[in-house]
DNA sequence: CTCTGTTTTCAGTATATACTGAAAATAAAG
DNA sequence: CTTTATTTTCAGTATATACTGAAAACAGAG
C-alpha cells in the first residue's frame, strides 16, 4: 500500500472497523479509497492501491455493488470496469441503512411474523410468545418510520434531523397544553 | 439443547444473527433465552438450555453486561448470580443502540476528528480531505440528533415516531407557505 | 468464428474468531 | 483463618471467514 498518509489513515481504519460493521477488511478499504477518490477507479488501480488480489477486490465490489454503495461506470475507449460512489453523502446513508436493514432487520422481522401465528401450548410458551408479539410490533413501528424518512428528499431530512429539540419542545408543549396539532387537514 | 418449539426457533435464530449483529452466536442465543425467560437465570441454568460450555456463557454475559443488556440479580439465599434483561423494550432498545453507536461510530468519529485537523499537502489529499469533513460533518449531525431522541422517555418517543408521516406533511406545508412554525418561545 | 483483455468462480490455504476444559481467583460461610 | 460454592481467566483447539492463484467464463474487436 502506497498512499498518501491522510487517505491511508481513513483506509485503514475502514478496513479495521470493517468487522464492526459486518463487512469484511477488504471491502471497508475499497469502499473508503472510492469514496475519497475524485475519480472513478477500476479493479486494477485498487488492487495497486491496496494490494490485495484481484479476485479478493472483484468479490468487494461486487459485495458493494449488492449493497448499492457504488456505481458501475465507463470511460470511452476503455473496456475496463469503473467504480465509483454516490455524489451525495445522504445517498449513500439511506443506501446504507437499507442494506442493514434487509441483513439486520428483515429476517428477524419474518421470523417473528411466522412465529406468533403459532399455537402456545404451556405458560412459558405464552409468555415467550407475548414477549415476540412486543418486539415484533416494535421492530414494525420503526420500520415504518423509517420507511416514511426514507421517502424524505434530502434538504427535508437534513432540516427534520436539525429540528430535533424543538420537535421534543413541540412535543412538551403538546403535552402540556393537551391540545391537538393542526398540521394538515389530517388530524390525530 | 432441550427447550419449548416455539422458543427453541427464537433462540437459534438470534443465533445465526448474531454474526450479523456484531454478537456472535452464543451472545446472541444467551440474550435471546434471557429475553423469553419470565424469569431471571443463573449460569448454569443456561448451560443447560443452550448446551454451551460454562466458560462461554460467563463471556457471554460478560459481554451482554458490558453492552447494559443484561442486569445482575440476587435471590435469598442463593449465592448464584441471577441474569435478567430490561422490562420496558424501549430500554432495550436504547441500550442496544448505544452500546452500537460507541463500538461503530464513536471510533470513526474521532478518527475523522483528528484526520481533519491535518494539512493537506498535494490536490488529491484536498479532495479526500473535503469528503471526511463531510462525512464528519453528518456523523456528528446524527450523533446530535440521536442524543436528543435519546433523552425522550417512552411515551415521547413513541408519540414522535407515530407521527412520522404527520411530520413529513407538516415539513411539506411549512415548505409550500414558508412561514416559520411556531412551537414554542423559541424560533428558527 | 478467433483473439485478446477483462471479470468471475472456486478449491485450497491462511487467518481470525469462537469455544472449551482446567486451573486460578473470588467471595461468602463456618 | 479454612472450606466450599461460584465466577473468571487463559492457553490450546476447533470452527468459520477471508483471501489467493489458477482456471473458466465472458465480451468486445477483428
Amino acid at each position: 500500500m502506497n498512499l498518501p498518509p491522510l487517505i491511508q489513515t481513513f483506509v485503514l481504519h475502514f478496513g479495521e472497523m470493517g468487522s464492526r460493521w459486518g463487512i469484511n477488511r477488504t471491502v471497508g478499504q475499497i469502499y473508503a479509497l472510492l469514496y475519497l477518490s475524485d475519480q472513478p477507479l477500476n479493479a486494477d488501480q485498487i488492487v495497486e492501491s491496496l494490494g490485495f488480489s484481484r479476485s479478493n477486490v472483484a468479490m468487494g465490489l461486487k459485495e458493494l455493488a449488492s449493497m448499492n454503495l457504488v456505481m458501475l461506470k465507463h470511460k470511452p475507449d476503455d473496456r475496463k470496469d469503473y467504480f465509483d460512489t454516490h455524489e451525495d453523502i445522504w445517498d449513500i446513508v439511506r443506501n446504507l441503512v437499507e442494506a442493514r436493514r434487509k441483513r439486520e432487520v428483515e429476517p428477524t422481522l419474518s421470523m417473528l411474523r411466522s412465529i406468533i401465528l403459532e399455537q402456545p401450548v404451556t405458560d412459558v410458551e405464552k409468555h415467550a410468545q407475548k414477549k415476540m408479539h412486543e418486539m415484533h410490533d416494535l421492530i414494525e413501528m420503526l420500520t415504518r418510520w423509517y420507511k416514511e424518512m426514507q421517502r424524505l428528499e434530502t434538504e427535508r431530512l437534513v432540516r427534520f434531523l436539525n429540528m430535533g429539540a424543538k420537535i421534543y419542545d413541540f412535543f412538551q408543549f403538546k403535552n402540556k397544553t393537551d391540545h391537538p396539532i393542526e398540521t394538515t387537514s389530517e388530524s390525530d
